[in-house]
DNA sequence: TGAAACTCGGAAAGCGCTTACCAAGCAACT
DNA sequence: AGTTGCTTGGTAAGCGCTTTCCGAGTTTCA
């Protein structure tokens, strides 16, 4: 079909393009639409639409009402093709098991963290033209690997947010696409973003046996291998350690970043007869929603009894009762980083000197009391 | 450049393609690449990836070692252009106005509805190979128009979570790709997919009604022309109307479907002497958080001197203290069935016989009494 | 008035894939 | 052995863009 013309490219079979209510199917407009109308070829067009050496004023005046007239956008996947930007960058955000939530919500609540995250890259994305193509992968999925190497191949850079990937397959797409970590550690070809997770900890962990004079804590750690969970955890028994403090820790005071998991140890180890600390301090908020309500069940006061704190300072943290005293992380900052970062390694060619390959980019934290943790309640609500 | 073969296709310059560490960074390998290591042309390549016309026990095996031993994986561009599908679909989510989170939180806890949805949404895009193109764009922008219609030509199909476009746009970008709208109206050319905002509704009225004899309600709405706050309202105001009962409406119950909004309004009401209503029925949970704070900040019993309810049960809802009653709808079905609905609309041609164009569908929802409405307290937590 | 220096559109190659279409190889038939 | 009919791999066109390269037209200056 369409042999008709000699050119190279396609004739573009919507005739019809002009805007009105044709079928009740229009092909998209093309390049060769725009070129008809305008009465040029669809290189002109190209170079008006690109700012190319700027065309005749007139040759720009046909083709900007051409384009308009039919409402031409041009295809990504061409354009994309030929320039070698998709103008994508994919996002991989671990999906939590499904068997985790009984007791909590059936549809998980777990995901705000990540979800406010991409939110906050999502809105510098847009300022350079680019989307995110998100993916959740389940850990135990054997091809995992593979679904990310395939996302990789829609995308000019990855954001990745948790460790997924094995360090070989890590090091393979990371010199194929640049790559940067949230919440893990920066390879020689990766970049990578966090909190200070550290500082934030130890603020903390200074206020809870300084200001408050609490002499046993606990930590109730994240999921296993969660290097945020690790700093935070390091960086507690430290304090403790430097101020004389009794830590609990170990497996049974192992969470999973998620109220259920939270809810789960605190009950275990209420059931085991072991006696509390006087804090209990979580890696994220998320735990600390689960023991405060384990805990309220069980009658235990807080922070009259025991003190609890969380750690991101989500939102809802300031709706519980007690308020949860938390280390804010600016969330959102956290995104737009990781995205400016990805960004400045893309188009920058390969190893070009102002790479962020290999760099660590730590984002500032800050303590927030309220009440959890002993403190008065705090004038007003949403005081921070 | 290399012109040295006579072929068509590019020789793809990445030399040195095979696994190991190269320079700092590869080009990810070509299908070139494949068959020359295969010793084989790339439509056999390319036939046996795609299972056509199945090729000779051998021929797989040596695209396949290949492939293997090079970590082929097409690039989405090329492979859209030619098949003409992304296997992409954008979604389009409405970014609320920073100037609204004053009150409540800077970073914004108003987006975890349609973060769940999509969540819903992504789950299933990934039994079909699909990812999510995710953009949020702000109302007020004036080229909101132009960024959608930009999106969706990086998609095969759209859907947009809320009322952006206006009705010629959305016709003319109907008719050029598949639309899916939540919580819209379908139109001759898109189709739709909500919850039974109208039955839960009804439940919810009754209840408060006749099971707790409340005489006079008030109806808090959600943001300007939203057609889930409206038909709720209305589903309200028939059964108050049916029962005799005592409806307050109008512009200053109105919110904005977040936490700030209901507060505000509230507040103002409070300040103008107005006296509270036995039972305020929230448009959605977030109103209900906002509104529940004004409430305690004030000394007013939930639910002893005024009830409140909310509408989606998201998990916070029962975090709350009262926790919450609502009208549960499966937000991640809602998703999952947008995405369906899209999905049988993508290759499905233009105005094929199985179209769902114009179909609206509902999903169904479910009363779920807690404390706020003035039920006795549920056994444990998390109870439904 | 003729040559040199520019300006500006068009033709065409190429981005990496898929997929007709073709031709070679081979088995099986008359 | 000569043809038919099938299988199978290669050739090349084409998807909708961008961009290099050319050549025709226009200006500038001797």
């Amino acid at each position: 079909m369409n042999s008709d013309l000699g050119t190279t490219g396609a004739g573009s079979a919507a005739g019809h393009a002009s805007a009105g209510q044709g079928s009740p199917t229009d092909q998209p407009p093309t390049i060769y639409d725009v070129a008809r109308v305008a009465g040029l070829s669809i290189a002109s067009v190209s170079r008006v639409l690109n700012g190319q050496r700027n065309p005749r004023q007139e040759t720009r005046e046909r083709v900007l009402r051409a384009v308009a007239e039919l409402g031409f956008v041009p295809d990504s996947a061409a354009r994309a093709l030929s320039v070698r930007l998709k103008e994508v960058v994919g996002v991989v955000v671990r999906r939590p098991r499904w068997t985790e939530s009984t007791m909590f919500a059936d549809e998980d609540e777990n995901l705000q963290f990540p979800d406010m995250i991409n939110r906050g890259m999502e809105i510098v994305a847009q300022r350079h033209g680019f989307d995110l193509l998100i993916r959740s992968v389940d850990l135990d999925e054997p091809e995992a690997g593979r679904h990310i190497f395939a996302l990789a191949r829609k995308s000019d850079g990855l954001i990745l947010h948790d460790r997924i990937l094995s360090p070989e397959e890590l090091d393979r797409l990371s010199r194929q696409i640049p790559v940067v970590t949230l919440a893990g550690e920066p390879t020689a070809t990766t970049a990578n973003v966090h909190g200070d997770n550290e500082g934030g900890m130890r603020a903390l962990a200074r206020h809870l046996i300084f200001d408050h004079g609490y002499r046993t804590l606990s930590y109730l750690a994240g999921h296993d291998g969660s290097p945020d969970s690790i700093t935070r955890g390091r960086a507690l028994a430290d304090e403790a350690a430097g101020a004389g403090v009794t830590l609990l820790t170990g497996e049974e005071w192992r969470g999973s970043y998620q109220a259920a998991g939270g809810a789960r140890a605190i009950e275990r180890l209420i059931a085991a007869g072991v006696s509390m600390p006087r804090a209990i301090v979580c890696a994220n908020d998320q735990s600390a929603i689960g023991v405060l309500h384990v805990l309220a069940q069980h009658g235990i006061a807080v922070p009259g009894e025991v003190a609890v704190t969380g750690f991101d300072d989500m939102p809802v943290a300031r709706h519980l009762r007690p308020q949860l005293t938390s280390v804010r992380q600016s969330i959102q900052d956290l995104g737009a980083t990781a995205f400016e970062t990805v960004y400045s390694m893309i188009g920058r060619g390969p190893d070009a000197d102002g790479s962020a390959r290999g760099r660590d980019i730590a984002l500032p934290t800050r303590l927030i009391r309220r009440e959890s943790c002993g403190c008065s309640p705090a004038s007003g609500l949403g005081t921070q």
